[in-house]
DNA sequence: GCAATGCCGAGTGAGTTAATCAAGTATCAA
DNA sequence: TTGATACTTGATTAACTCACTCGGCATTGC
């Protein structure tokens, strides 16, 4: 049930990203500095974004990075299903990512007690993540 | 944000011994055997849960596990905090085991956009495990 | 005593996390 | 054209966690 610091450095950057977008593009080491985040590390994470698909980059002088799309339309959930993974507290319940249990003594669907708890628990985490975006996380508090 | 393996058995051979409740003692290799979950890792999880007071249990032949407690009041939010720690995707907003994050340029609290939708995040997830007890595991449905 | 069972601590191999490093390639300015 | 700047890519690493596994000890019942 943990947030990995590859997820976490992912929002606050994204964070940034948000304050400046349509007015500037944003460095590694600027986004590193504001956030202290080891700039390396970002790195990876910014690039993973970029091919996902949320940030445009320049390179050379006056390079840098930029939100592609507006953050009022990128959830929490896009995010750290790409940094993380699948929201799910296991496989079989994903709906991303399914996965079934490979020695689950139940059969398929429905029988599995642990399947149905973390099924709800899935689509709470999910009914907040997905619904939750950068715009809403900017401001500090959900449209609701 | 994903459940491990432990607490996965570790629900699944409660399951088992809400079964038993009031009835009979169950001993590893039953649980093990019934629910397909190696023996000797399943030990430990027994060992854990006794140390935390849910289960008693007895040496020698004819030994076994029990439940001290009616299935009733045992919720999964506790036995998941047991084997896994804290449900809190984040440090900063367990209410269980608090930690403050070590290199958030924010202020404390309320000021953290991360720590406000972890916040939220927590709430859906304990909010669930916390009020499912094992009776209602056992029954495969919520009271709710 | 002896076998069955739980108790306990240590160890282990695979995989993940969180970086770090080194060698590129594109861009701009002088 | 040259050099400085900045993104790109891939490899490497140390530390840690996960999911077991093992060996020996303690207790119980026959």
């Amino acid at each position: 049930m943990k947030l990995s610091k590859k997820s976490e450095y992912g929002l606050r950057a994204l964070l940034e990203l948000t304050l400046f977008y349509g007015k500037a593009t944003l460095q590694r080491h600027q986004i590193a500095e504001r956030q202290h985040i080891p700039v390396e590390f970002l790195e990876q994470i910014l690039l993973a974004l970029k091919r996902a698909g949320l940030l445009s980059s320049r390179r050379g002088m006056k390079g840098g990075y930029a939100l592609i799309k507006p953050p009022g339309e990128i959830t929490l959930g896009q995010v750290i299903r790409i940094l993380d993974g699948p929201l799910a507290p296991i496989g079989c319940v994903s709906k991303t990512a399914y996965q079934k249990c490979a020695d689950c003594p139940y059969a398929e669907h429905a029988q599995c007690p642990v399947q149905h708890v973390m099924g709800t628990v899935r689509d709470a985490i999910a009914g907040i993540l997905d619904h939750y975006t950068l715009d809403d996380f900017a401001c500090g508090h959900h449209k609701g």
